[in-house]
RNA sequence: GCACCCGUAGCUCAGUGGAUAGAGCAGCGGAUUUCUAAUCCGUUGGUCGCGUGUUCGAAUCACGCCGGGUGCGCCA
């Protein structure tokens, strides 16, 4: 649906080939650097200046003369050396606004090209407890399933488990000599991990242990009956751990197709490599080289069998790139992992292209999360925090300030809150930070009812929904159903034509998100929707407005809003709390 | 050694070719018999790491330097 930014673009397209005879310049136009010049501005006048050698102001000029005013802005002013700032009639907002409020889906449309997209993420080694590195793939890939399926794409969300390589090994060696029935039946993770480390730390120690080791590993590969069954036994003891994290954070797959699913098929990827001359043997194992067409990957060569035969994560990826080429016809795949596997995937993606896949790769890379002296997040003791323990942490604080708060509602009632906020809170404090960079944990930031944080959306919407209650209670029922009015415009509180100018632009911030597979993009658009909105409630009393067209009027604008934040949280993986 | 990423207010971060660089926190000063103050308003605070260039215009692009991080043939 159009909105007024849209509508001047347009107008602008179609000046610039009925009077200008220009079809190749795709305006900007962006919102006033400063409210002060207006609502709206474009750069046409800049780009053209350049290349047909005219004056930018004299550009801007005729294009605010041609376009002059109409019902949905007032005459353009020219300002500057040649920007031209278009100011939005109240009424435009408001018909836009009427036209888009009873939509589900918020005034945004699907894609008109739907792609099937594969998203790889969180894909932890099992055997193993999650902990906090796991986390921003984990929820960055979980966003990205989201908001992908709600533009409309075919999505398909794959935990990538690493439940084949060195680990088990260590793990087998571990329970073959220590093993323990029972611990393992009743916290299998923690003592599995237990197993690893022990044997890990034997293994340093010991150049014997290290071979033994191998060797379980080596039996499990070529189909030893009982290193099979034990390790049938391992996995799914700890998918059934696994699975109890994605429903704490409430993450969802369509599959998860772990290594061993593509170990049968290893042998025959690297025999086609060879065949094809794109992979060859040196010093004993076989690599794949990339001398001629990418050169920053010239003496970087990628190794896909070992000298003992052995294969590696790159060889596996490459199976999965091409089962997932085959078996779901991948039109895209988004790999989300930390930013040290870039080259990896550099070399993946470029092998892909020797291959003649011609499919979108992306590596979706982020930083790492350090602690507050700036170092990587470690417990006291040096050890790497469990996430289980760490989501168990942002529960119980937030539990201590909703029990502070709120000693009116139910202990059971308490807590689903302080489960939604303190997730949702650890969830925000990540998302709504750019991706690339590490992010600095603070429990104070993240809780923090003020700023940019998950609590402070989750009051906006709780808010409105308090209000929204009250006129239900009186009998304004549904707002989406309220009796048409006449509004009069200009009657409207500046806040108001703020509030409608945010909620109005709210798919810009989604199609942003997506493009640059960046929630962050999504974070700030509902941070400042929420800081509107709580200056609209200051200043314009809703169930107290002066005139009944009013308060309805109002009232849908509460309706949108929470309806905009609350699809905005949901995207996000945060759950939107109608009270807290 | 080479490659990639980062360097913006005291702190945590937005802003990647557009006008006078923004927010939050912290600090200071105000507002509440509330549509939930879990809020709002005001205010202090910047050689955008440094230098040179490209451009009508540079925090943003190019090159060089400084500082921090990450990666670089048998880990994942």
């Amino acid at each position: 649906m159009k909105i007024p930014q849209d509508w001047i673009f347009e107008k602008l397209k179609e000046t610039l080939s009925e009077k200008f005879g220009q079809t190749d310049y795709i305006p900007l136009v962006e919102p006033c650097s400063n409210p002060s010049f207006g609502d709206y501005q474009t750069n046409i006048a800049f780009l053209m200046a350049g290349q047909l050698k005219e004056n930018p102001r004299k550009l801007a000029e005729e294009f605010a003369r041609i376009i002059g005013e109409n019902s949905v802005t007032f005459y353009p002013e020219v300002g500057g050396n040649g920007f031209i700032n278009f100011r939005v009639k109240p009424k435009a907002y408001l018909n836009a606004f009427l036209a888009i409020r009873s939509d589900p889906r918020l005034g945004i449309e699907q894609t008109k090209e739907p792609q099937t997209i594969v998203i790889d993420f969180s894909s932890p080694n099992i055997a193993k407890e999650l902990h906090v590195g796991h986390l921003r793939s984990t929820i960055l890939g979980d966003v990205l399933r989201r908001l992908n399926l709600f533009l409309g794409h075919r999505v398909i969300a794959d935990n990538h488990l690493g439940d084949w390589g060195t680990q088990f090994g260590m793990v087998l060696l571990g329970y073959k000599k220590y093993g323990n029935r029972l611990a393992l039946a009743e916290k299998p993770l923690e003592y599995l991990e237990g197993l690893y480390v022990r044997i890990q730390k034997e293994a340093k120690e010991s150049e014997r242990i290290k071979e033994e080791a191998k060797r379980e590993l080596q039996k499990l590969q070529s189909g030893d009956s009982e290193n099979l069954k034990l390790w049938d036994v391992f996995v799914h003891a700890s998918l059934k751990e696994l699975d109890k994290i994605y429903q704490k954070l409430n993450v969802k797959f369509d599959y998860s197709l772990g290594e061993s699913v593509y170990n049968p098929m290893l042998p025959g990827v690297v025999e086609e490599l060879l065949q094809k001359g794109i992979a060859r043997y040196s010093e004993g194992a076989v690599c794949v080289f990339f001398n001629k067409d990418f050169p920053a990957l010239a003496d970087k060569p990628m190794i896909i069998q070992k000298t003992d035969g052995a294969y590696l994560y790159a060889t596996t990826d490459i199976a999965t790139l091409l089962f997932r080429l085959s078996n779901w016809q991948a039109q895209r795949i988004i790999y989300v992992t930390d930013s040290r596997q870039k080259l990896h995937f550099q070399q993946l993606f470029a092998l892909a292209r020797l291959l003649g896949i011609d499919i979108q790769l992306e590596h979706v890379s982020f930083g790492s999360i350090l602690g507050e002296d700036k170092k990587p997040l470690k417990t006291r003791e040096g050890t790497s925090i469990k996430l289980r323990e760490l989501l168990e942490e942002a529960v119980n604080r937030a539990y201590q300030i909703i029990d502070e708060k709120r000693k009116d509602l139910s202990e059971d009632r308490k807590k689903e809150i302080a489960n939604a906020v303190g997730i949702g809170a650890l969830k925000y404090a990540d998302l709504s930070q750019n991706r690339i960079l590490d992010y600095i944990f603070s429990w104070e930031k993240l809780l923090s009812l003020e700023g940019n944080t998950a609590p402070y959306l989750l009051n906006a919407h709780v808010r409105i929904c308090s209000i929204l209650r009250k006129a239900a209670s009186s009998g304004y029922g549904s707002s989406l159903g309220f009796t048409s009015l006449k509004f009069e415009t200009d009657t409207l509180h500046p806040q108001e034509i703020e509030l409608m100018k945010a909620v109005l632009s709210f798919k810009y911030s989604l199609f942003l998100a997506a493009k640059e597979n960046s929630p962050h993009h999504l974070c700030n658009y509902l941070y400042n929707l929420a800081k509107v909105f709580h200056k609209f409630y200051e200043q314009c009393p809703v169930l107290g407005a002066s005139t009944e067209s009013s308060k309805q009027l109002r009232l849908a604008f509460c309706d949108f809003t929470q309806r905009t934040l609350s699809l905005g949280l949901e995207l996000l993986g945060i759950e939107p709390l109608k009270e807290m």
